[in-house]
DNA sequence: CTTGACCTTCCAGTGACTGGAAGCCCTATC
DNA sequence: GATAGGGCTTCCAGTCACTGGAAGGTCAAG
């Protein structure tokens, strides 16, 4: 499948994918005109980079979780190790964004005067317990 | 409080809070001998602004989010509409940190051999049900 | 066989930092 | 009171992760 193609199927720029790769994050076929072809796990590995991406990993990052599905050589422990890891900032993260979730909500609910409200959200918002 | 505390408080380099000082985040005061004077809100932004770039909202999303608070000018309405779009996106955000988390967990306890396993992880990891 | 959409590479620009130089401020010790 | 050290200042340059644009090749439709 042409870039375009997996543009669309991604919702990343072709300009981005093209960058991908020149990182060396995929490494998709060339067809005999030139053109890159993707194969249905290169649009698996670019779909993952789009979310991964935008839940705020680091390109490294991607870089590692993709490799605990892609390098057959990697040892089982090392793989336990970088997934667990990767698991404390997931729920860290999912914390956060509930935080964040009931801020707004909270927000949208209970301000609806013309002025901004009394209530102190940025102690929500800023994370009641001390973070870090 | 000076620059270095309040970079200890919030997790930010020194560097990054006069970056978003530059770019109108903030505005601490100034103490008679030209340092950076911040106040218990400028901390309150400064750990928001922490957490929102770290779950990948771009910095004008968090300018965005900081004045849902900030602007006692800013109507109701307005308020209600921004905040909502961005409730729409968290629970997304939530929703694939979630998958996320289920495809690294499903990896940490069941992928205990000496070779990658064969679970089609990617599955999961690129998200079923198709997106956008 | 031309038009237009899509692809290629390459190079330059942007957003969000990040590092380093040069110099001022402040405390602390000699 | 001089000086050493750490923290602060500005400014300018560099990096990471894209992003836009130019110049040109490819391909299906008319």
């Amino acid at each position: 499948m042409n870039i375009g193609t997996a543009s669309e199927k991604t919702g990343l720029p072709a300009k981005t994918i093209r960058y991908y790769e020149e990182i060396g994050l995929l490494s998709p076929e060339r067809a005999d005109n030139g053109y890159r072809d993707y194969s249905a796990n290169d649009v698996h590995r670019l779909r993952f980079l789009q979310r991964a991406r935008g839940l705020g990993f680091s390109v490294e990052e991607c870089r590692q979780l993709l490799s605990l599905y892609g390098d057959k050589n990697r040892e089982s422990a090392d793989v336990k190790a970088i997934a667990s890891a990767k698991l404390v900032e997931i729920d860290r993260k999912l914390a956060e964004l509930a935080a964040l979730r009931s801020m707004l909500s909270h927000l949208v609910s209970h301000c609806h005067g013309d002025d901004r409200p009394d209530c102190p959200i940025m102690d929500e918002l800023s994370g009641r317990s001390g973070m870090q």
